[in-house]
DNA sequence: GCCTGTGAAGACGTTCACAGCA
DNA sequence: TGCTGTGAACGTCTTCACAGGC
């Protein structure tokens, strides 16, 4: 059922199920039902068989999921079968914490790269020993350490020029910390992340009810 | 209008809306319609008309929107028009980058308190001159300071605990980072920014098209 | 002529309700 | 009986298209 248009909301729900399911993985339990999955996820237990139904059937009726099972299956739909190549511009204290995550390198997620434009920093060595390099080397450096996923954690207004580069070397994905829109061409994927739009939110649902 | 329900994509437009108007407002740009700030932040011109609508009417027909007037309006359709007090709990990579944000700043949110379990941290002082004190101290402290917002950068197997707390304390909107599912009653907002989650979806955007 | 404001139409995502199977 | 898989119903959000007004 490939063919079919699948929801971006799905994608992001199939990441909250892995989380899910690992933590009962760790509690030994070994089948879960999409009521309890969807408890532990706060969705609704529907939304759950609806979203697993685009890739196929994972479960056994009756009986519900094989909880080390599905988490192998989606993880594989998810393409988390693999290790990804990522690269870092900005290296200020927002691109320190994100190398040194330590949830990132679990999930498979690598930092082959760093850059920062201050030339105070370059050359120097981040905790888990990646050099910091000048922006002008990262067509170079992305080539040669296959980047698969370009990661902005520099002011907003790099963020684009950043983000071309990385679309010049034929990065397919961005993750934007950068408080501000990136245009990207066709068959880049841009993700952001934004702190303020969610305390604008916060700010709102505070003040209006 | 405010009696109908609001999408709350609509609240996240208006965050970003801001951002567009205020870079209109420092390129000294005065009028702009709502093509060209649909351009600005990738959205339907339509859309950003109905999202006003929902508050009432700000533009001028045959002309279009006054740029400072627009975002002044907005600003306090969001509640941005005051300062908010937060609270940090977890003083880690990525909490020192938050508090030394200077995003957050700019745009009203001032940290007031910073909490964290390790005993090696307590009593340190942040860059900004906060002070870190033990989770157990957070009642206490959260009231002293008028806490409205909790900020959770703690590793996950806290996040619903340190929730609870800003809970009972009478916190009723959480910005949390770890990568859990906190549950909370009615009347209090969670937030969520999970990284992971957005590198999952660019890393099934990017392995399955 | 131009651009906003808005009802109507359309697209999309979620939930229901039940058939199908262990 | 219990729980999955899924068409159909529902609700929500987005886009269209044009009336209204400068």
């Amino acid at each position: 059922m490939k063919f079919l248009k699948i929801p971006a909301a799905t994608i992001t729900r199939l990441s909250l199920y892995t989380r899910a399911l690992e933590g009962l993985v760790v509690e030994q339990v070994t089948v879960v039902s999409s009521k309890r999955l969807a408890e532990l996820c706060g969705v609704n237990p529907a939304q759950i068989r609806k979203d697993l139904a685009y890739f196929g059937q994972f479960g056994v009726r009756g009986v519900g999921y094989y909880v080390k099972e599905l988490l192998f299956d989606i993880k594989k739909i998810l393409g988390l079968n693999k290790e990804w190549n990522l690269a870092l511009v900005g290296v200020g204290n927002l691109g320190c914490a994100l190398v040194a995550h330590e949830n990132f390198s679990k999930q498979g997620y690598r930092f082959v790269a760093a850059f920062d434009a201050d030339p105070m920093k370059i050359g120097r060595k981040l905790v888990t020993g990646l050099v910091i390099h000048p922006p002008n080397e990262m067509a170079n450096i992305c080539k040669e350490k296959q980047v698969e996923m370009g990661v902005i954690a520099a002011p907003p207004n790099f963020a684009q020029e950043i983000a071309n580069r990385f679309i010049d070397v034929g990065v397919k994905g961005i993750l934007n910390f950068a408080p501000t829109q990136i245009h990207a061409p066709e068959g880049v994927r841009v993700e952001n992340v934004d702190f303020t739009v969610k305390l604008d939110n916060l700010a709102y649902y505070l003040t209006a009810g």
